[in-house]
DNA sequence: AGCACGCCGACT
DNA sequence: GTCGGCGTGCTC
């Protein structure tokens, strides 16, 4: 039978792809009549992208018109049966890609977990699932697995070369969504969450019938009649049921329970449990606002009806969560999604299980730390509308939400929402404006210190402001005391890196069964390691930046590049045996500390103790269950943490972060030491920091001890303006780079004076940065300062396109490459 | 990003 | 004489 009519209407359609590749333009393949109806935008299609690479791309467009220039190649498939990304998202993608000055090919990569961009050489491994039935499957799914079970990993090459045929992906796709086969990221996981064992009954037992009979057949087991009976009875009030719940509640002993599980009445399931389980007080399912609460959460609902974006400007321990929840209450009850953003590390804490406990499977989790799967089937149940509410990192903007009326974006001012590296370098809050603009939803940013932008727009009546600047209930803001290093070191009390003031507040403290969490903000052991004879200094092969001794494994290691090397007693460059350590990181003061206190239980939390899946929750609830009485640690400590035993914060050392050469570096100190000073004393008592420095009068100092924000703020505009830096000032960096250093500093020079021709004065350098060689690539950095009033910031990147495609266009430069920074951190 | 094509040095 | 170094340009 033939349909004519359909024969008339058959179309050749081209579609516009989106490869996931650092590459300038979408591609142009055409589609065979067979696929005409599948073919969708959003979609992912199969496509070979030069002679032999196969990648998943997007579609784009649809059109009809062919290429005149160049003869389209055919997709070899269409993947998904539905849009993985919306219209909506491609807009964002699109907005990110212009606004940060990247290719839409790396925003792909940035928004898609890895396992909805299959490639070629992508590997698949079997799925631990033995029990799952195979005899459903094609043959052509049989022979993948079987293979697979030989070779235990596959590339999607060999799955092509193994079936002969170029479409394997939409088999790959169904055999990943039936749960036969991972796709390989990291599997390998360290550390194994807790998990409980639940009994349950098996569900032939479920309906009366069932259980009359299994009662009858234990006539003569009468204990085991009771365990039976007893569980009956608690799955009526608890939903899960340990054995040591059921020997409790029936009497009857192990013994009794162990037969039933081998007659397979009872089947044991386990179960991840969280680890903050009752950790928190102040936030149970029902709480209460204080009237500050109350009052602020009215105010944002105020503002909202007038302005977009709200700043919540809250002092830690305020209960600023709470007010979240009840916006997200809020916004669910009519009927629209929320984002609730954080910083990665505050995510994987507390305030996940807070909102678990009150949104339950409404609440999705999406941040780095999970794999690729996981990642993946969040993705799905966003994209189905399984999820109302999404916490998660930077890059859960990227998830295809259907309906957003609200994105909160906690700890507004931290820096991590800038992506650094790779491309695009875009700023999560930022972003998230912009794609809550596309979805008419709200914004509302929270933070007790602030960024000096957010705070400007918000003064600037762009954002709402709203302040609650108390604590909640008893709780008091901590008091904070400055200790001079330079007089305690003239008055011999000094002992190593710590006061007779911190060590003496460490041991009242740790005596009254309190917790000390102690700040370096440098991890390692050795900052750097200097000849006393003739000053040389171990430095990185790759990168200008001296090594960092480390203890534990005794090497000195490029915290850069990743690069080790063995440590020296003599120096390389004079022979004298003369290497002397110089600084401190979170490993020597953890050393120093045990020797000076040796009954102390001390913990450590950086990046090098934190990590694996869950090393940092390892730690944080070893802490959290008084394993240990200090916490030494890097900025990581300061990060949403709430330990209800913490009575002392020490700062060890303020001087280097304050002085760190950067124009942000004021505002970061402010916000870090307030943070870290937060920590302390989160109940009724009130909390004591200590701050060891050199410079006692420095003015963040003094703007920390009195919780000054507003002076802090006032200050840093003023020196903004005068120095022509944001929230006055945009900036765009331009970073040259190449491996040989005069041809970094040249091409440099003739970028810059590219630039200078429509961009003047606007343009400042080319200068090396503060680390000016990064994995033997020497750096120059072009910095451009554009006026946020009376100029139009597209035509200025314009301008910039123009000048690196005529840069580029110099054989003198081949070989540079640039990295373009839109708004660096 | 990958990969082929292409033009100059140390080897069978 | 060739194998192979990675510089340059293209991929629908």
């Amino acid at each position: 039978m033939s349909h004519p009519d359909l024969f008339a209407e058959r179309k050749t359609y081209f579609v516009d792809v989106i490869l996931p590749l650092a590459i300038a333009k979408t591609y142009t393949y055409r589609v065979p009549f067979e696929l005409n109806e599948k073919i969708g935008i959003g979609k992912r299609v199969i496509v070979q992208f030069g002679k032999n690479k196969v990648y998943s791309a997007i579609v784009r467009d649809i059109g009809t018109a062919a290429p005149e220039k160049y003869e389209a190649k055919y997709i070899l498939d269409v993947v998904d049966d539905y849009a993985i990304v919306d219209e909506g998202q491609l807009k964002l993608w699109d907005w990110i890609a212009d606004y940060y000055m990247c290719h839409l090919g790396e925003v792909m990569q940035a928004a898609l977990p890895a396992a909805l961009k299959m490639a070629s050489e992508t590997k698949i491994v079997a799925a631990d699932n033995a029990e799952l039935d195979r005899s459903t499957l094609s043959d052509k799914a049989f022979l993948v697995l079987d293979a697979l079970d030989v070779a235990g990993e596959l590339s999607v090459a060999d799955v092509t070369k193994i079936l002969g045929q170029k479409t394997v992906f939409p088999l790959l796709k169904s055999l990943f969504e039936q749960g036969f086969i991972l796709i390989s990221e990291e599997i390998k996981e360290r550390y194994k969450p807790k998990t409980k064992a639940f009994l349950r009954l098996a569900s032939t037992y479920n309906d009366g019938e069932g259980l009359h009979l299994l009662l009858d057949s234990l006539n003569r087991a009468p204990k085991q009649q009771d365990a039976v009976l007893g569980y009956i009875q608690l799955s009526k009030m608890q939903e899960h049921i340990t054995r040591k719940d059921l020997m409790e509640a029936s009497g009857c002993g192990s013994s009794a329970i162990t037969s039933l599980i081998d007659k397979g009445v009872f089947e044991v399931q386990e179960q991840v449990v969280s680890r903050f389980q009752g950790v928190d007080v102040l936030l149970t399912k029902d709480f209460t606002f204080s009237e500050e609460q109350q009052r602020a959460f009215e105010e944002i609902n105020k503002q909202f009806e007038e302005k977009d974006v709200v700043l919540l400007h809250g002092v830690t321990a305020s209960g600023k969560t709470q007010i979240y929840i009840r916006m997200i209450e809020q916004a669910l009850q009519s009927a629209k999604n929320v984002l609730y953003l954080l910083p990665e590390i505050a995510l994987t804490t507390q305030i996940t299980e807070r909102l678990k406990l009150h949104f339950g499977n409404d609440l999705g989790v999406y941040h780095s730390k999970f794999n690729d799967n996981e990642r993946a089937e969040v993705w799905h149940k966003v994209l189905k509308n399984e999820y109302k509410v999404v916490i998660g990192a930077r890059s859960s903007i990227f998830l295809p939400f259907r309906d957003l009326g609200l994105i909160i974006v906690d700890e507004e001012h931290e820096s991590s929402y800038k992506q650094y590296e790779p491309a695009p370098r875009y700023h999560a809050r930022d972003t998230a404006i912009y794609l809550a603009y596309l979805h008419h939803a709200k914004v509302l940013l929270g933070s007790a210190t602030p960024s000096i932008e957010s705070y400007y727009n918000a003064k600037a009546k762009k954002y709402g402001l709203v302040q609650l600047l108390q604590r909640f209930g008893e709780a008091q803001l901590p008091s904070i005391e400055i200790v001079n290093i330079a007089e305690a070191a003239r008055k011999g009390e000094m002992q190593s890196y710590f006061s007779k003031t911190l060590l003496d507040a460490i041991g009242e403290a740790v005596s009254k069964k309190e917790q000390v969490i102690l700040f370096q903000n440098r991890r390692g052991h050795t900052p750097f390691v200097q000849c006393s004879t003739c000053g040389y200094v171990a430095k990185c092969i790759n990168c200008d930046v001296s090594l960092t001794y480390h203890k534990s494994s005794n090497l000195l290691h490029c915290h850069y590049c990743g690069h080790t090397e063995n440590t020296v007693s003599v120096c390389p460059a004079c022979g004298m045996p003369h290497m002397e350590s110089k600084g401190y990181g979170t490993e020597r003061v953890e050393e120093e500390l045990e020797i000076l206190m040796p009954d102390l239980r001390i913990g450590r939390l950086d990046l090098d103790s934190a990590k694996g899946k869950h090393g940092f929750e390892r730690i944080i609830s070893a802490f959290d269950d008084h394993e240990y009485d200090v916490l030494i640690g890097t900025q990581m400590v300061a990060k949403g943490l709430d330990f209800g035993r913490v009575s002392l914060i020490g700062i060890l050392n303020a001087d280097t972060i304050i002085n760190f050469p950067e124009f942000r570096a004021y505002e970061r100190a402010f916000s870090l030491f307030s943070q870290v000073a937060g920590r302390a004393g989160r109940r009724q008592d009130q909390g004591r920091v200590i701050i060891q420095t050199y410079n006692p009068g420095h003015r963040v100092i003094e703007q920390v001890v009195n919780h000054d924000y507003e002076g802090m703020f006032m200050q840093e505009v003023t020196e903004r303006k005068n120095f022509a830096y944001p929230p006055f000032y945009r900036i765009i960096r331009l970073d040259v780079k190449h491996p040989d250093q005069q041809q970094a500093a040249d091409s440099a020079h003739k970028l810059a004076e590219l630039l200078r021709v429509s961009l003047g004065n606007r343009i400042l350098g080319p200068e090396p940065p503060l680390v000016s060689r990064v994995r033997n690539h020497y750096i120059q950095t072009i910095t451009l300062k554009v006026e946020r009033v009376n100029i139009n910031i597209n035509k200025v990147k314009e301008i910039i396109r123009a000048a690196l495609t005529q840069f580029e266009l110099d054989k003198q430069n081949a070989g540079v490459r640039v990295v373009i920074d839109v708004d660096p951190y």
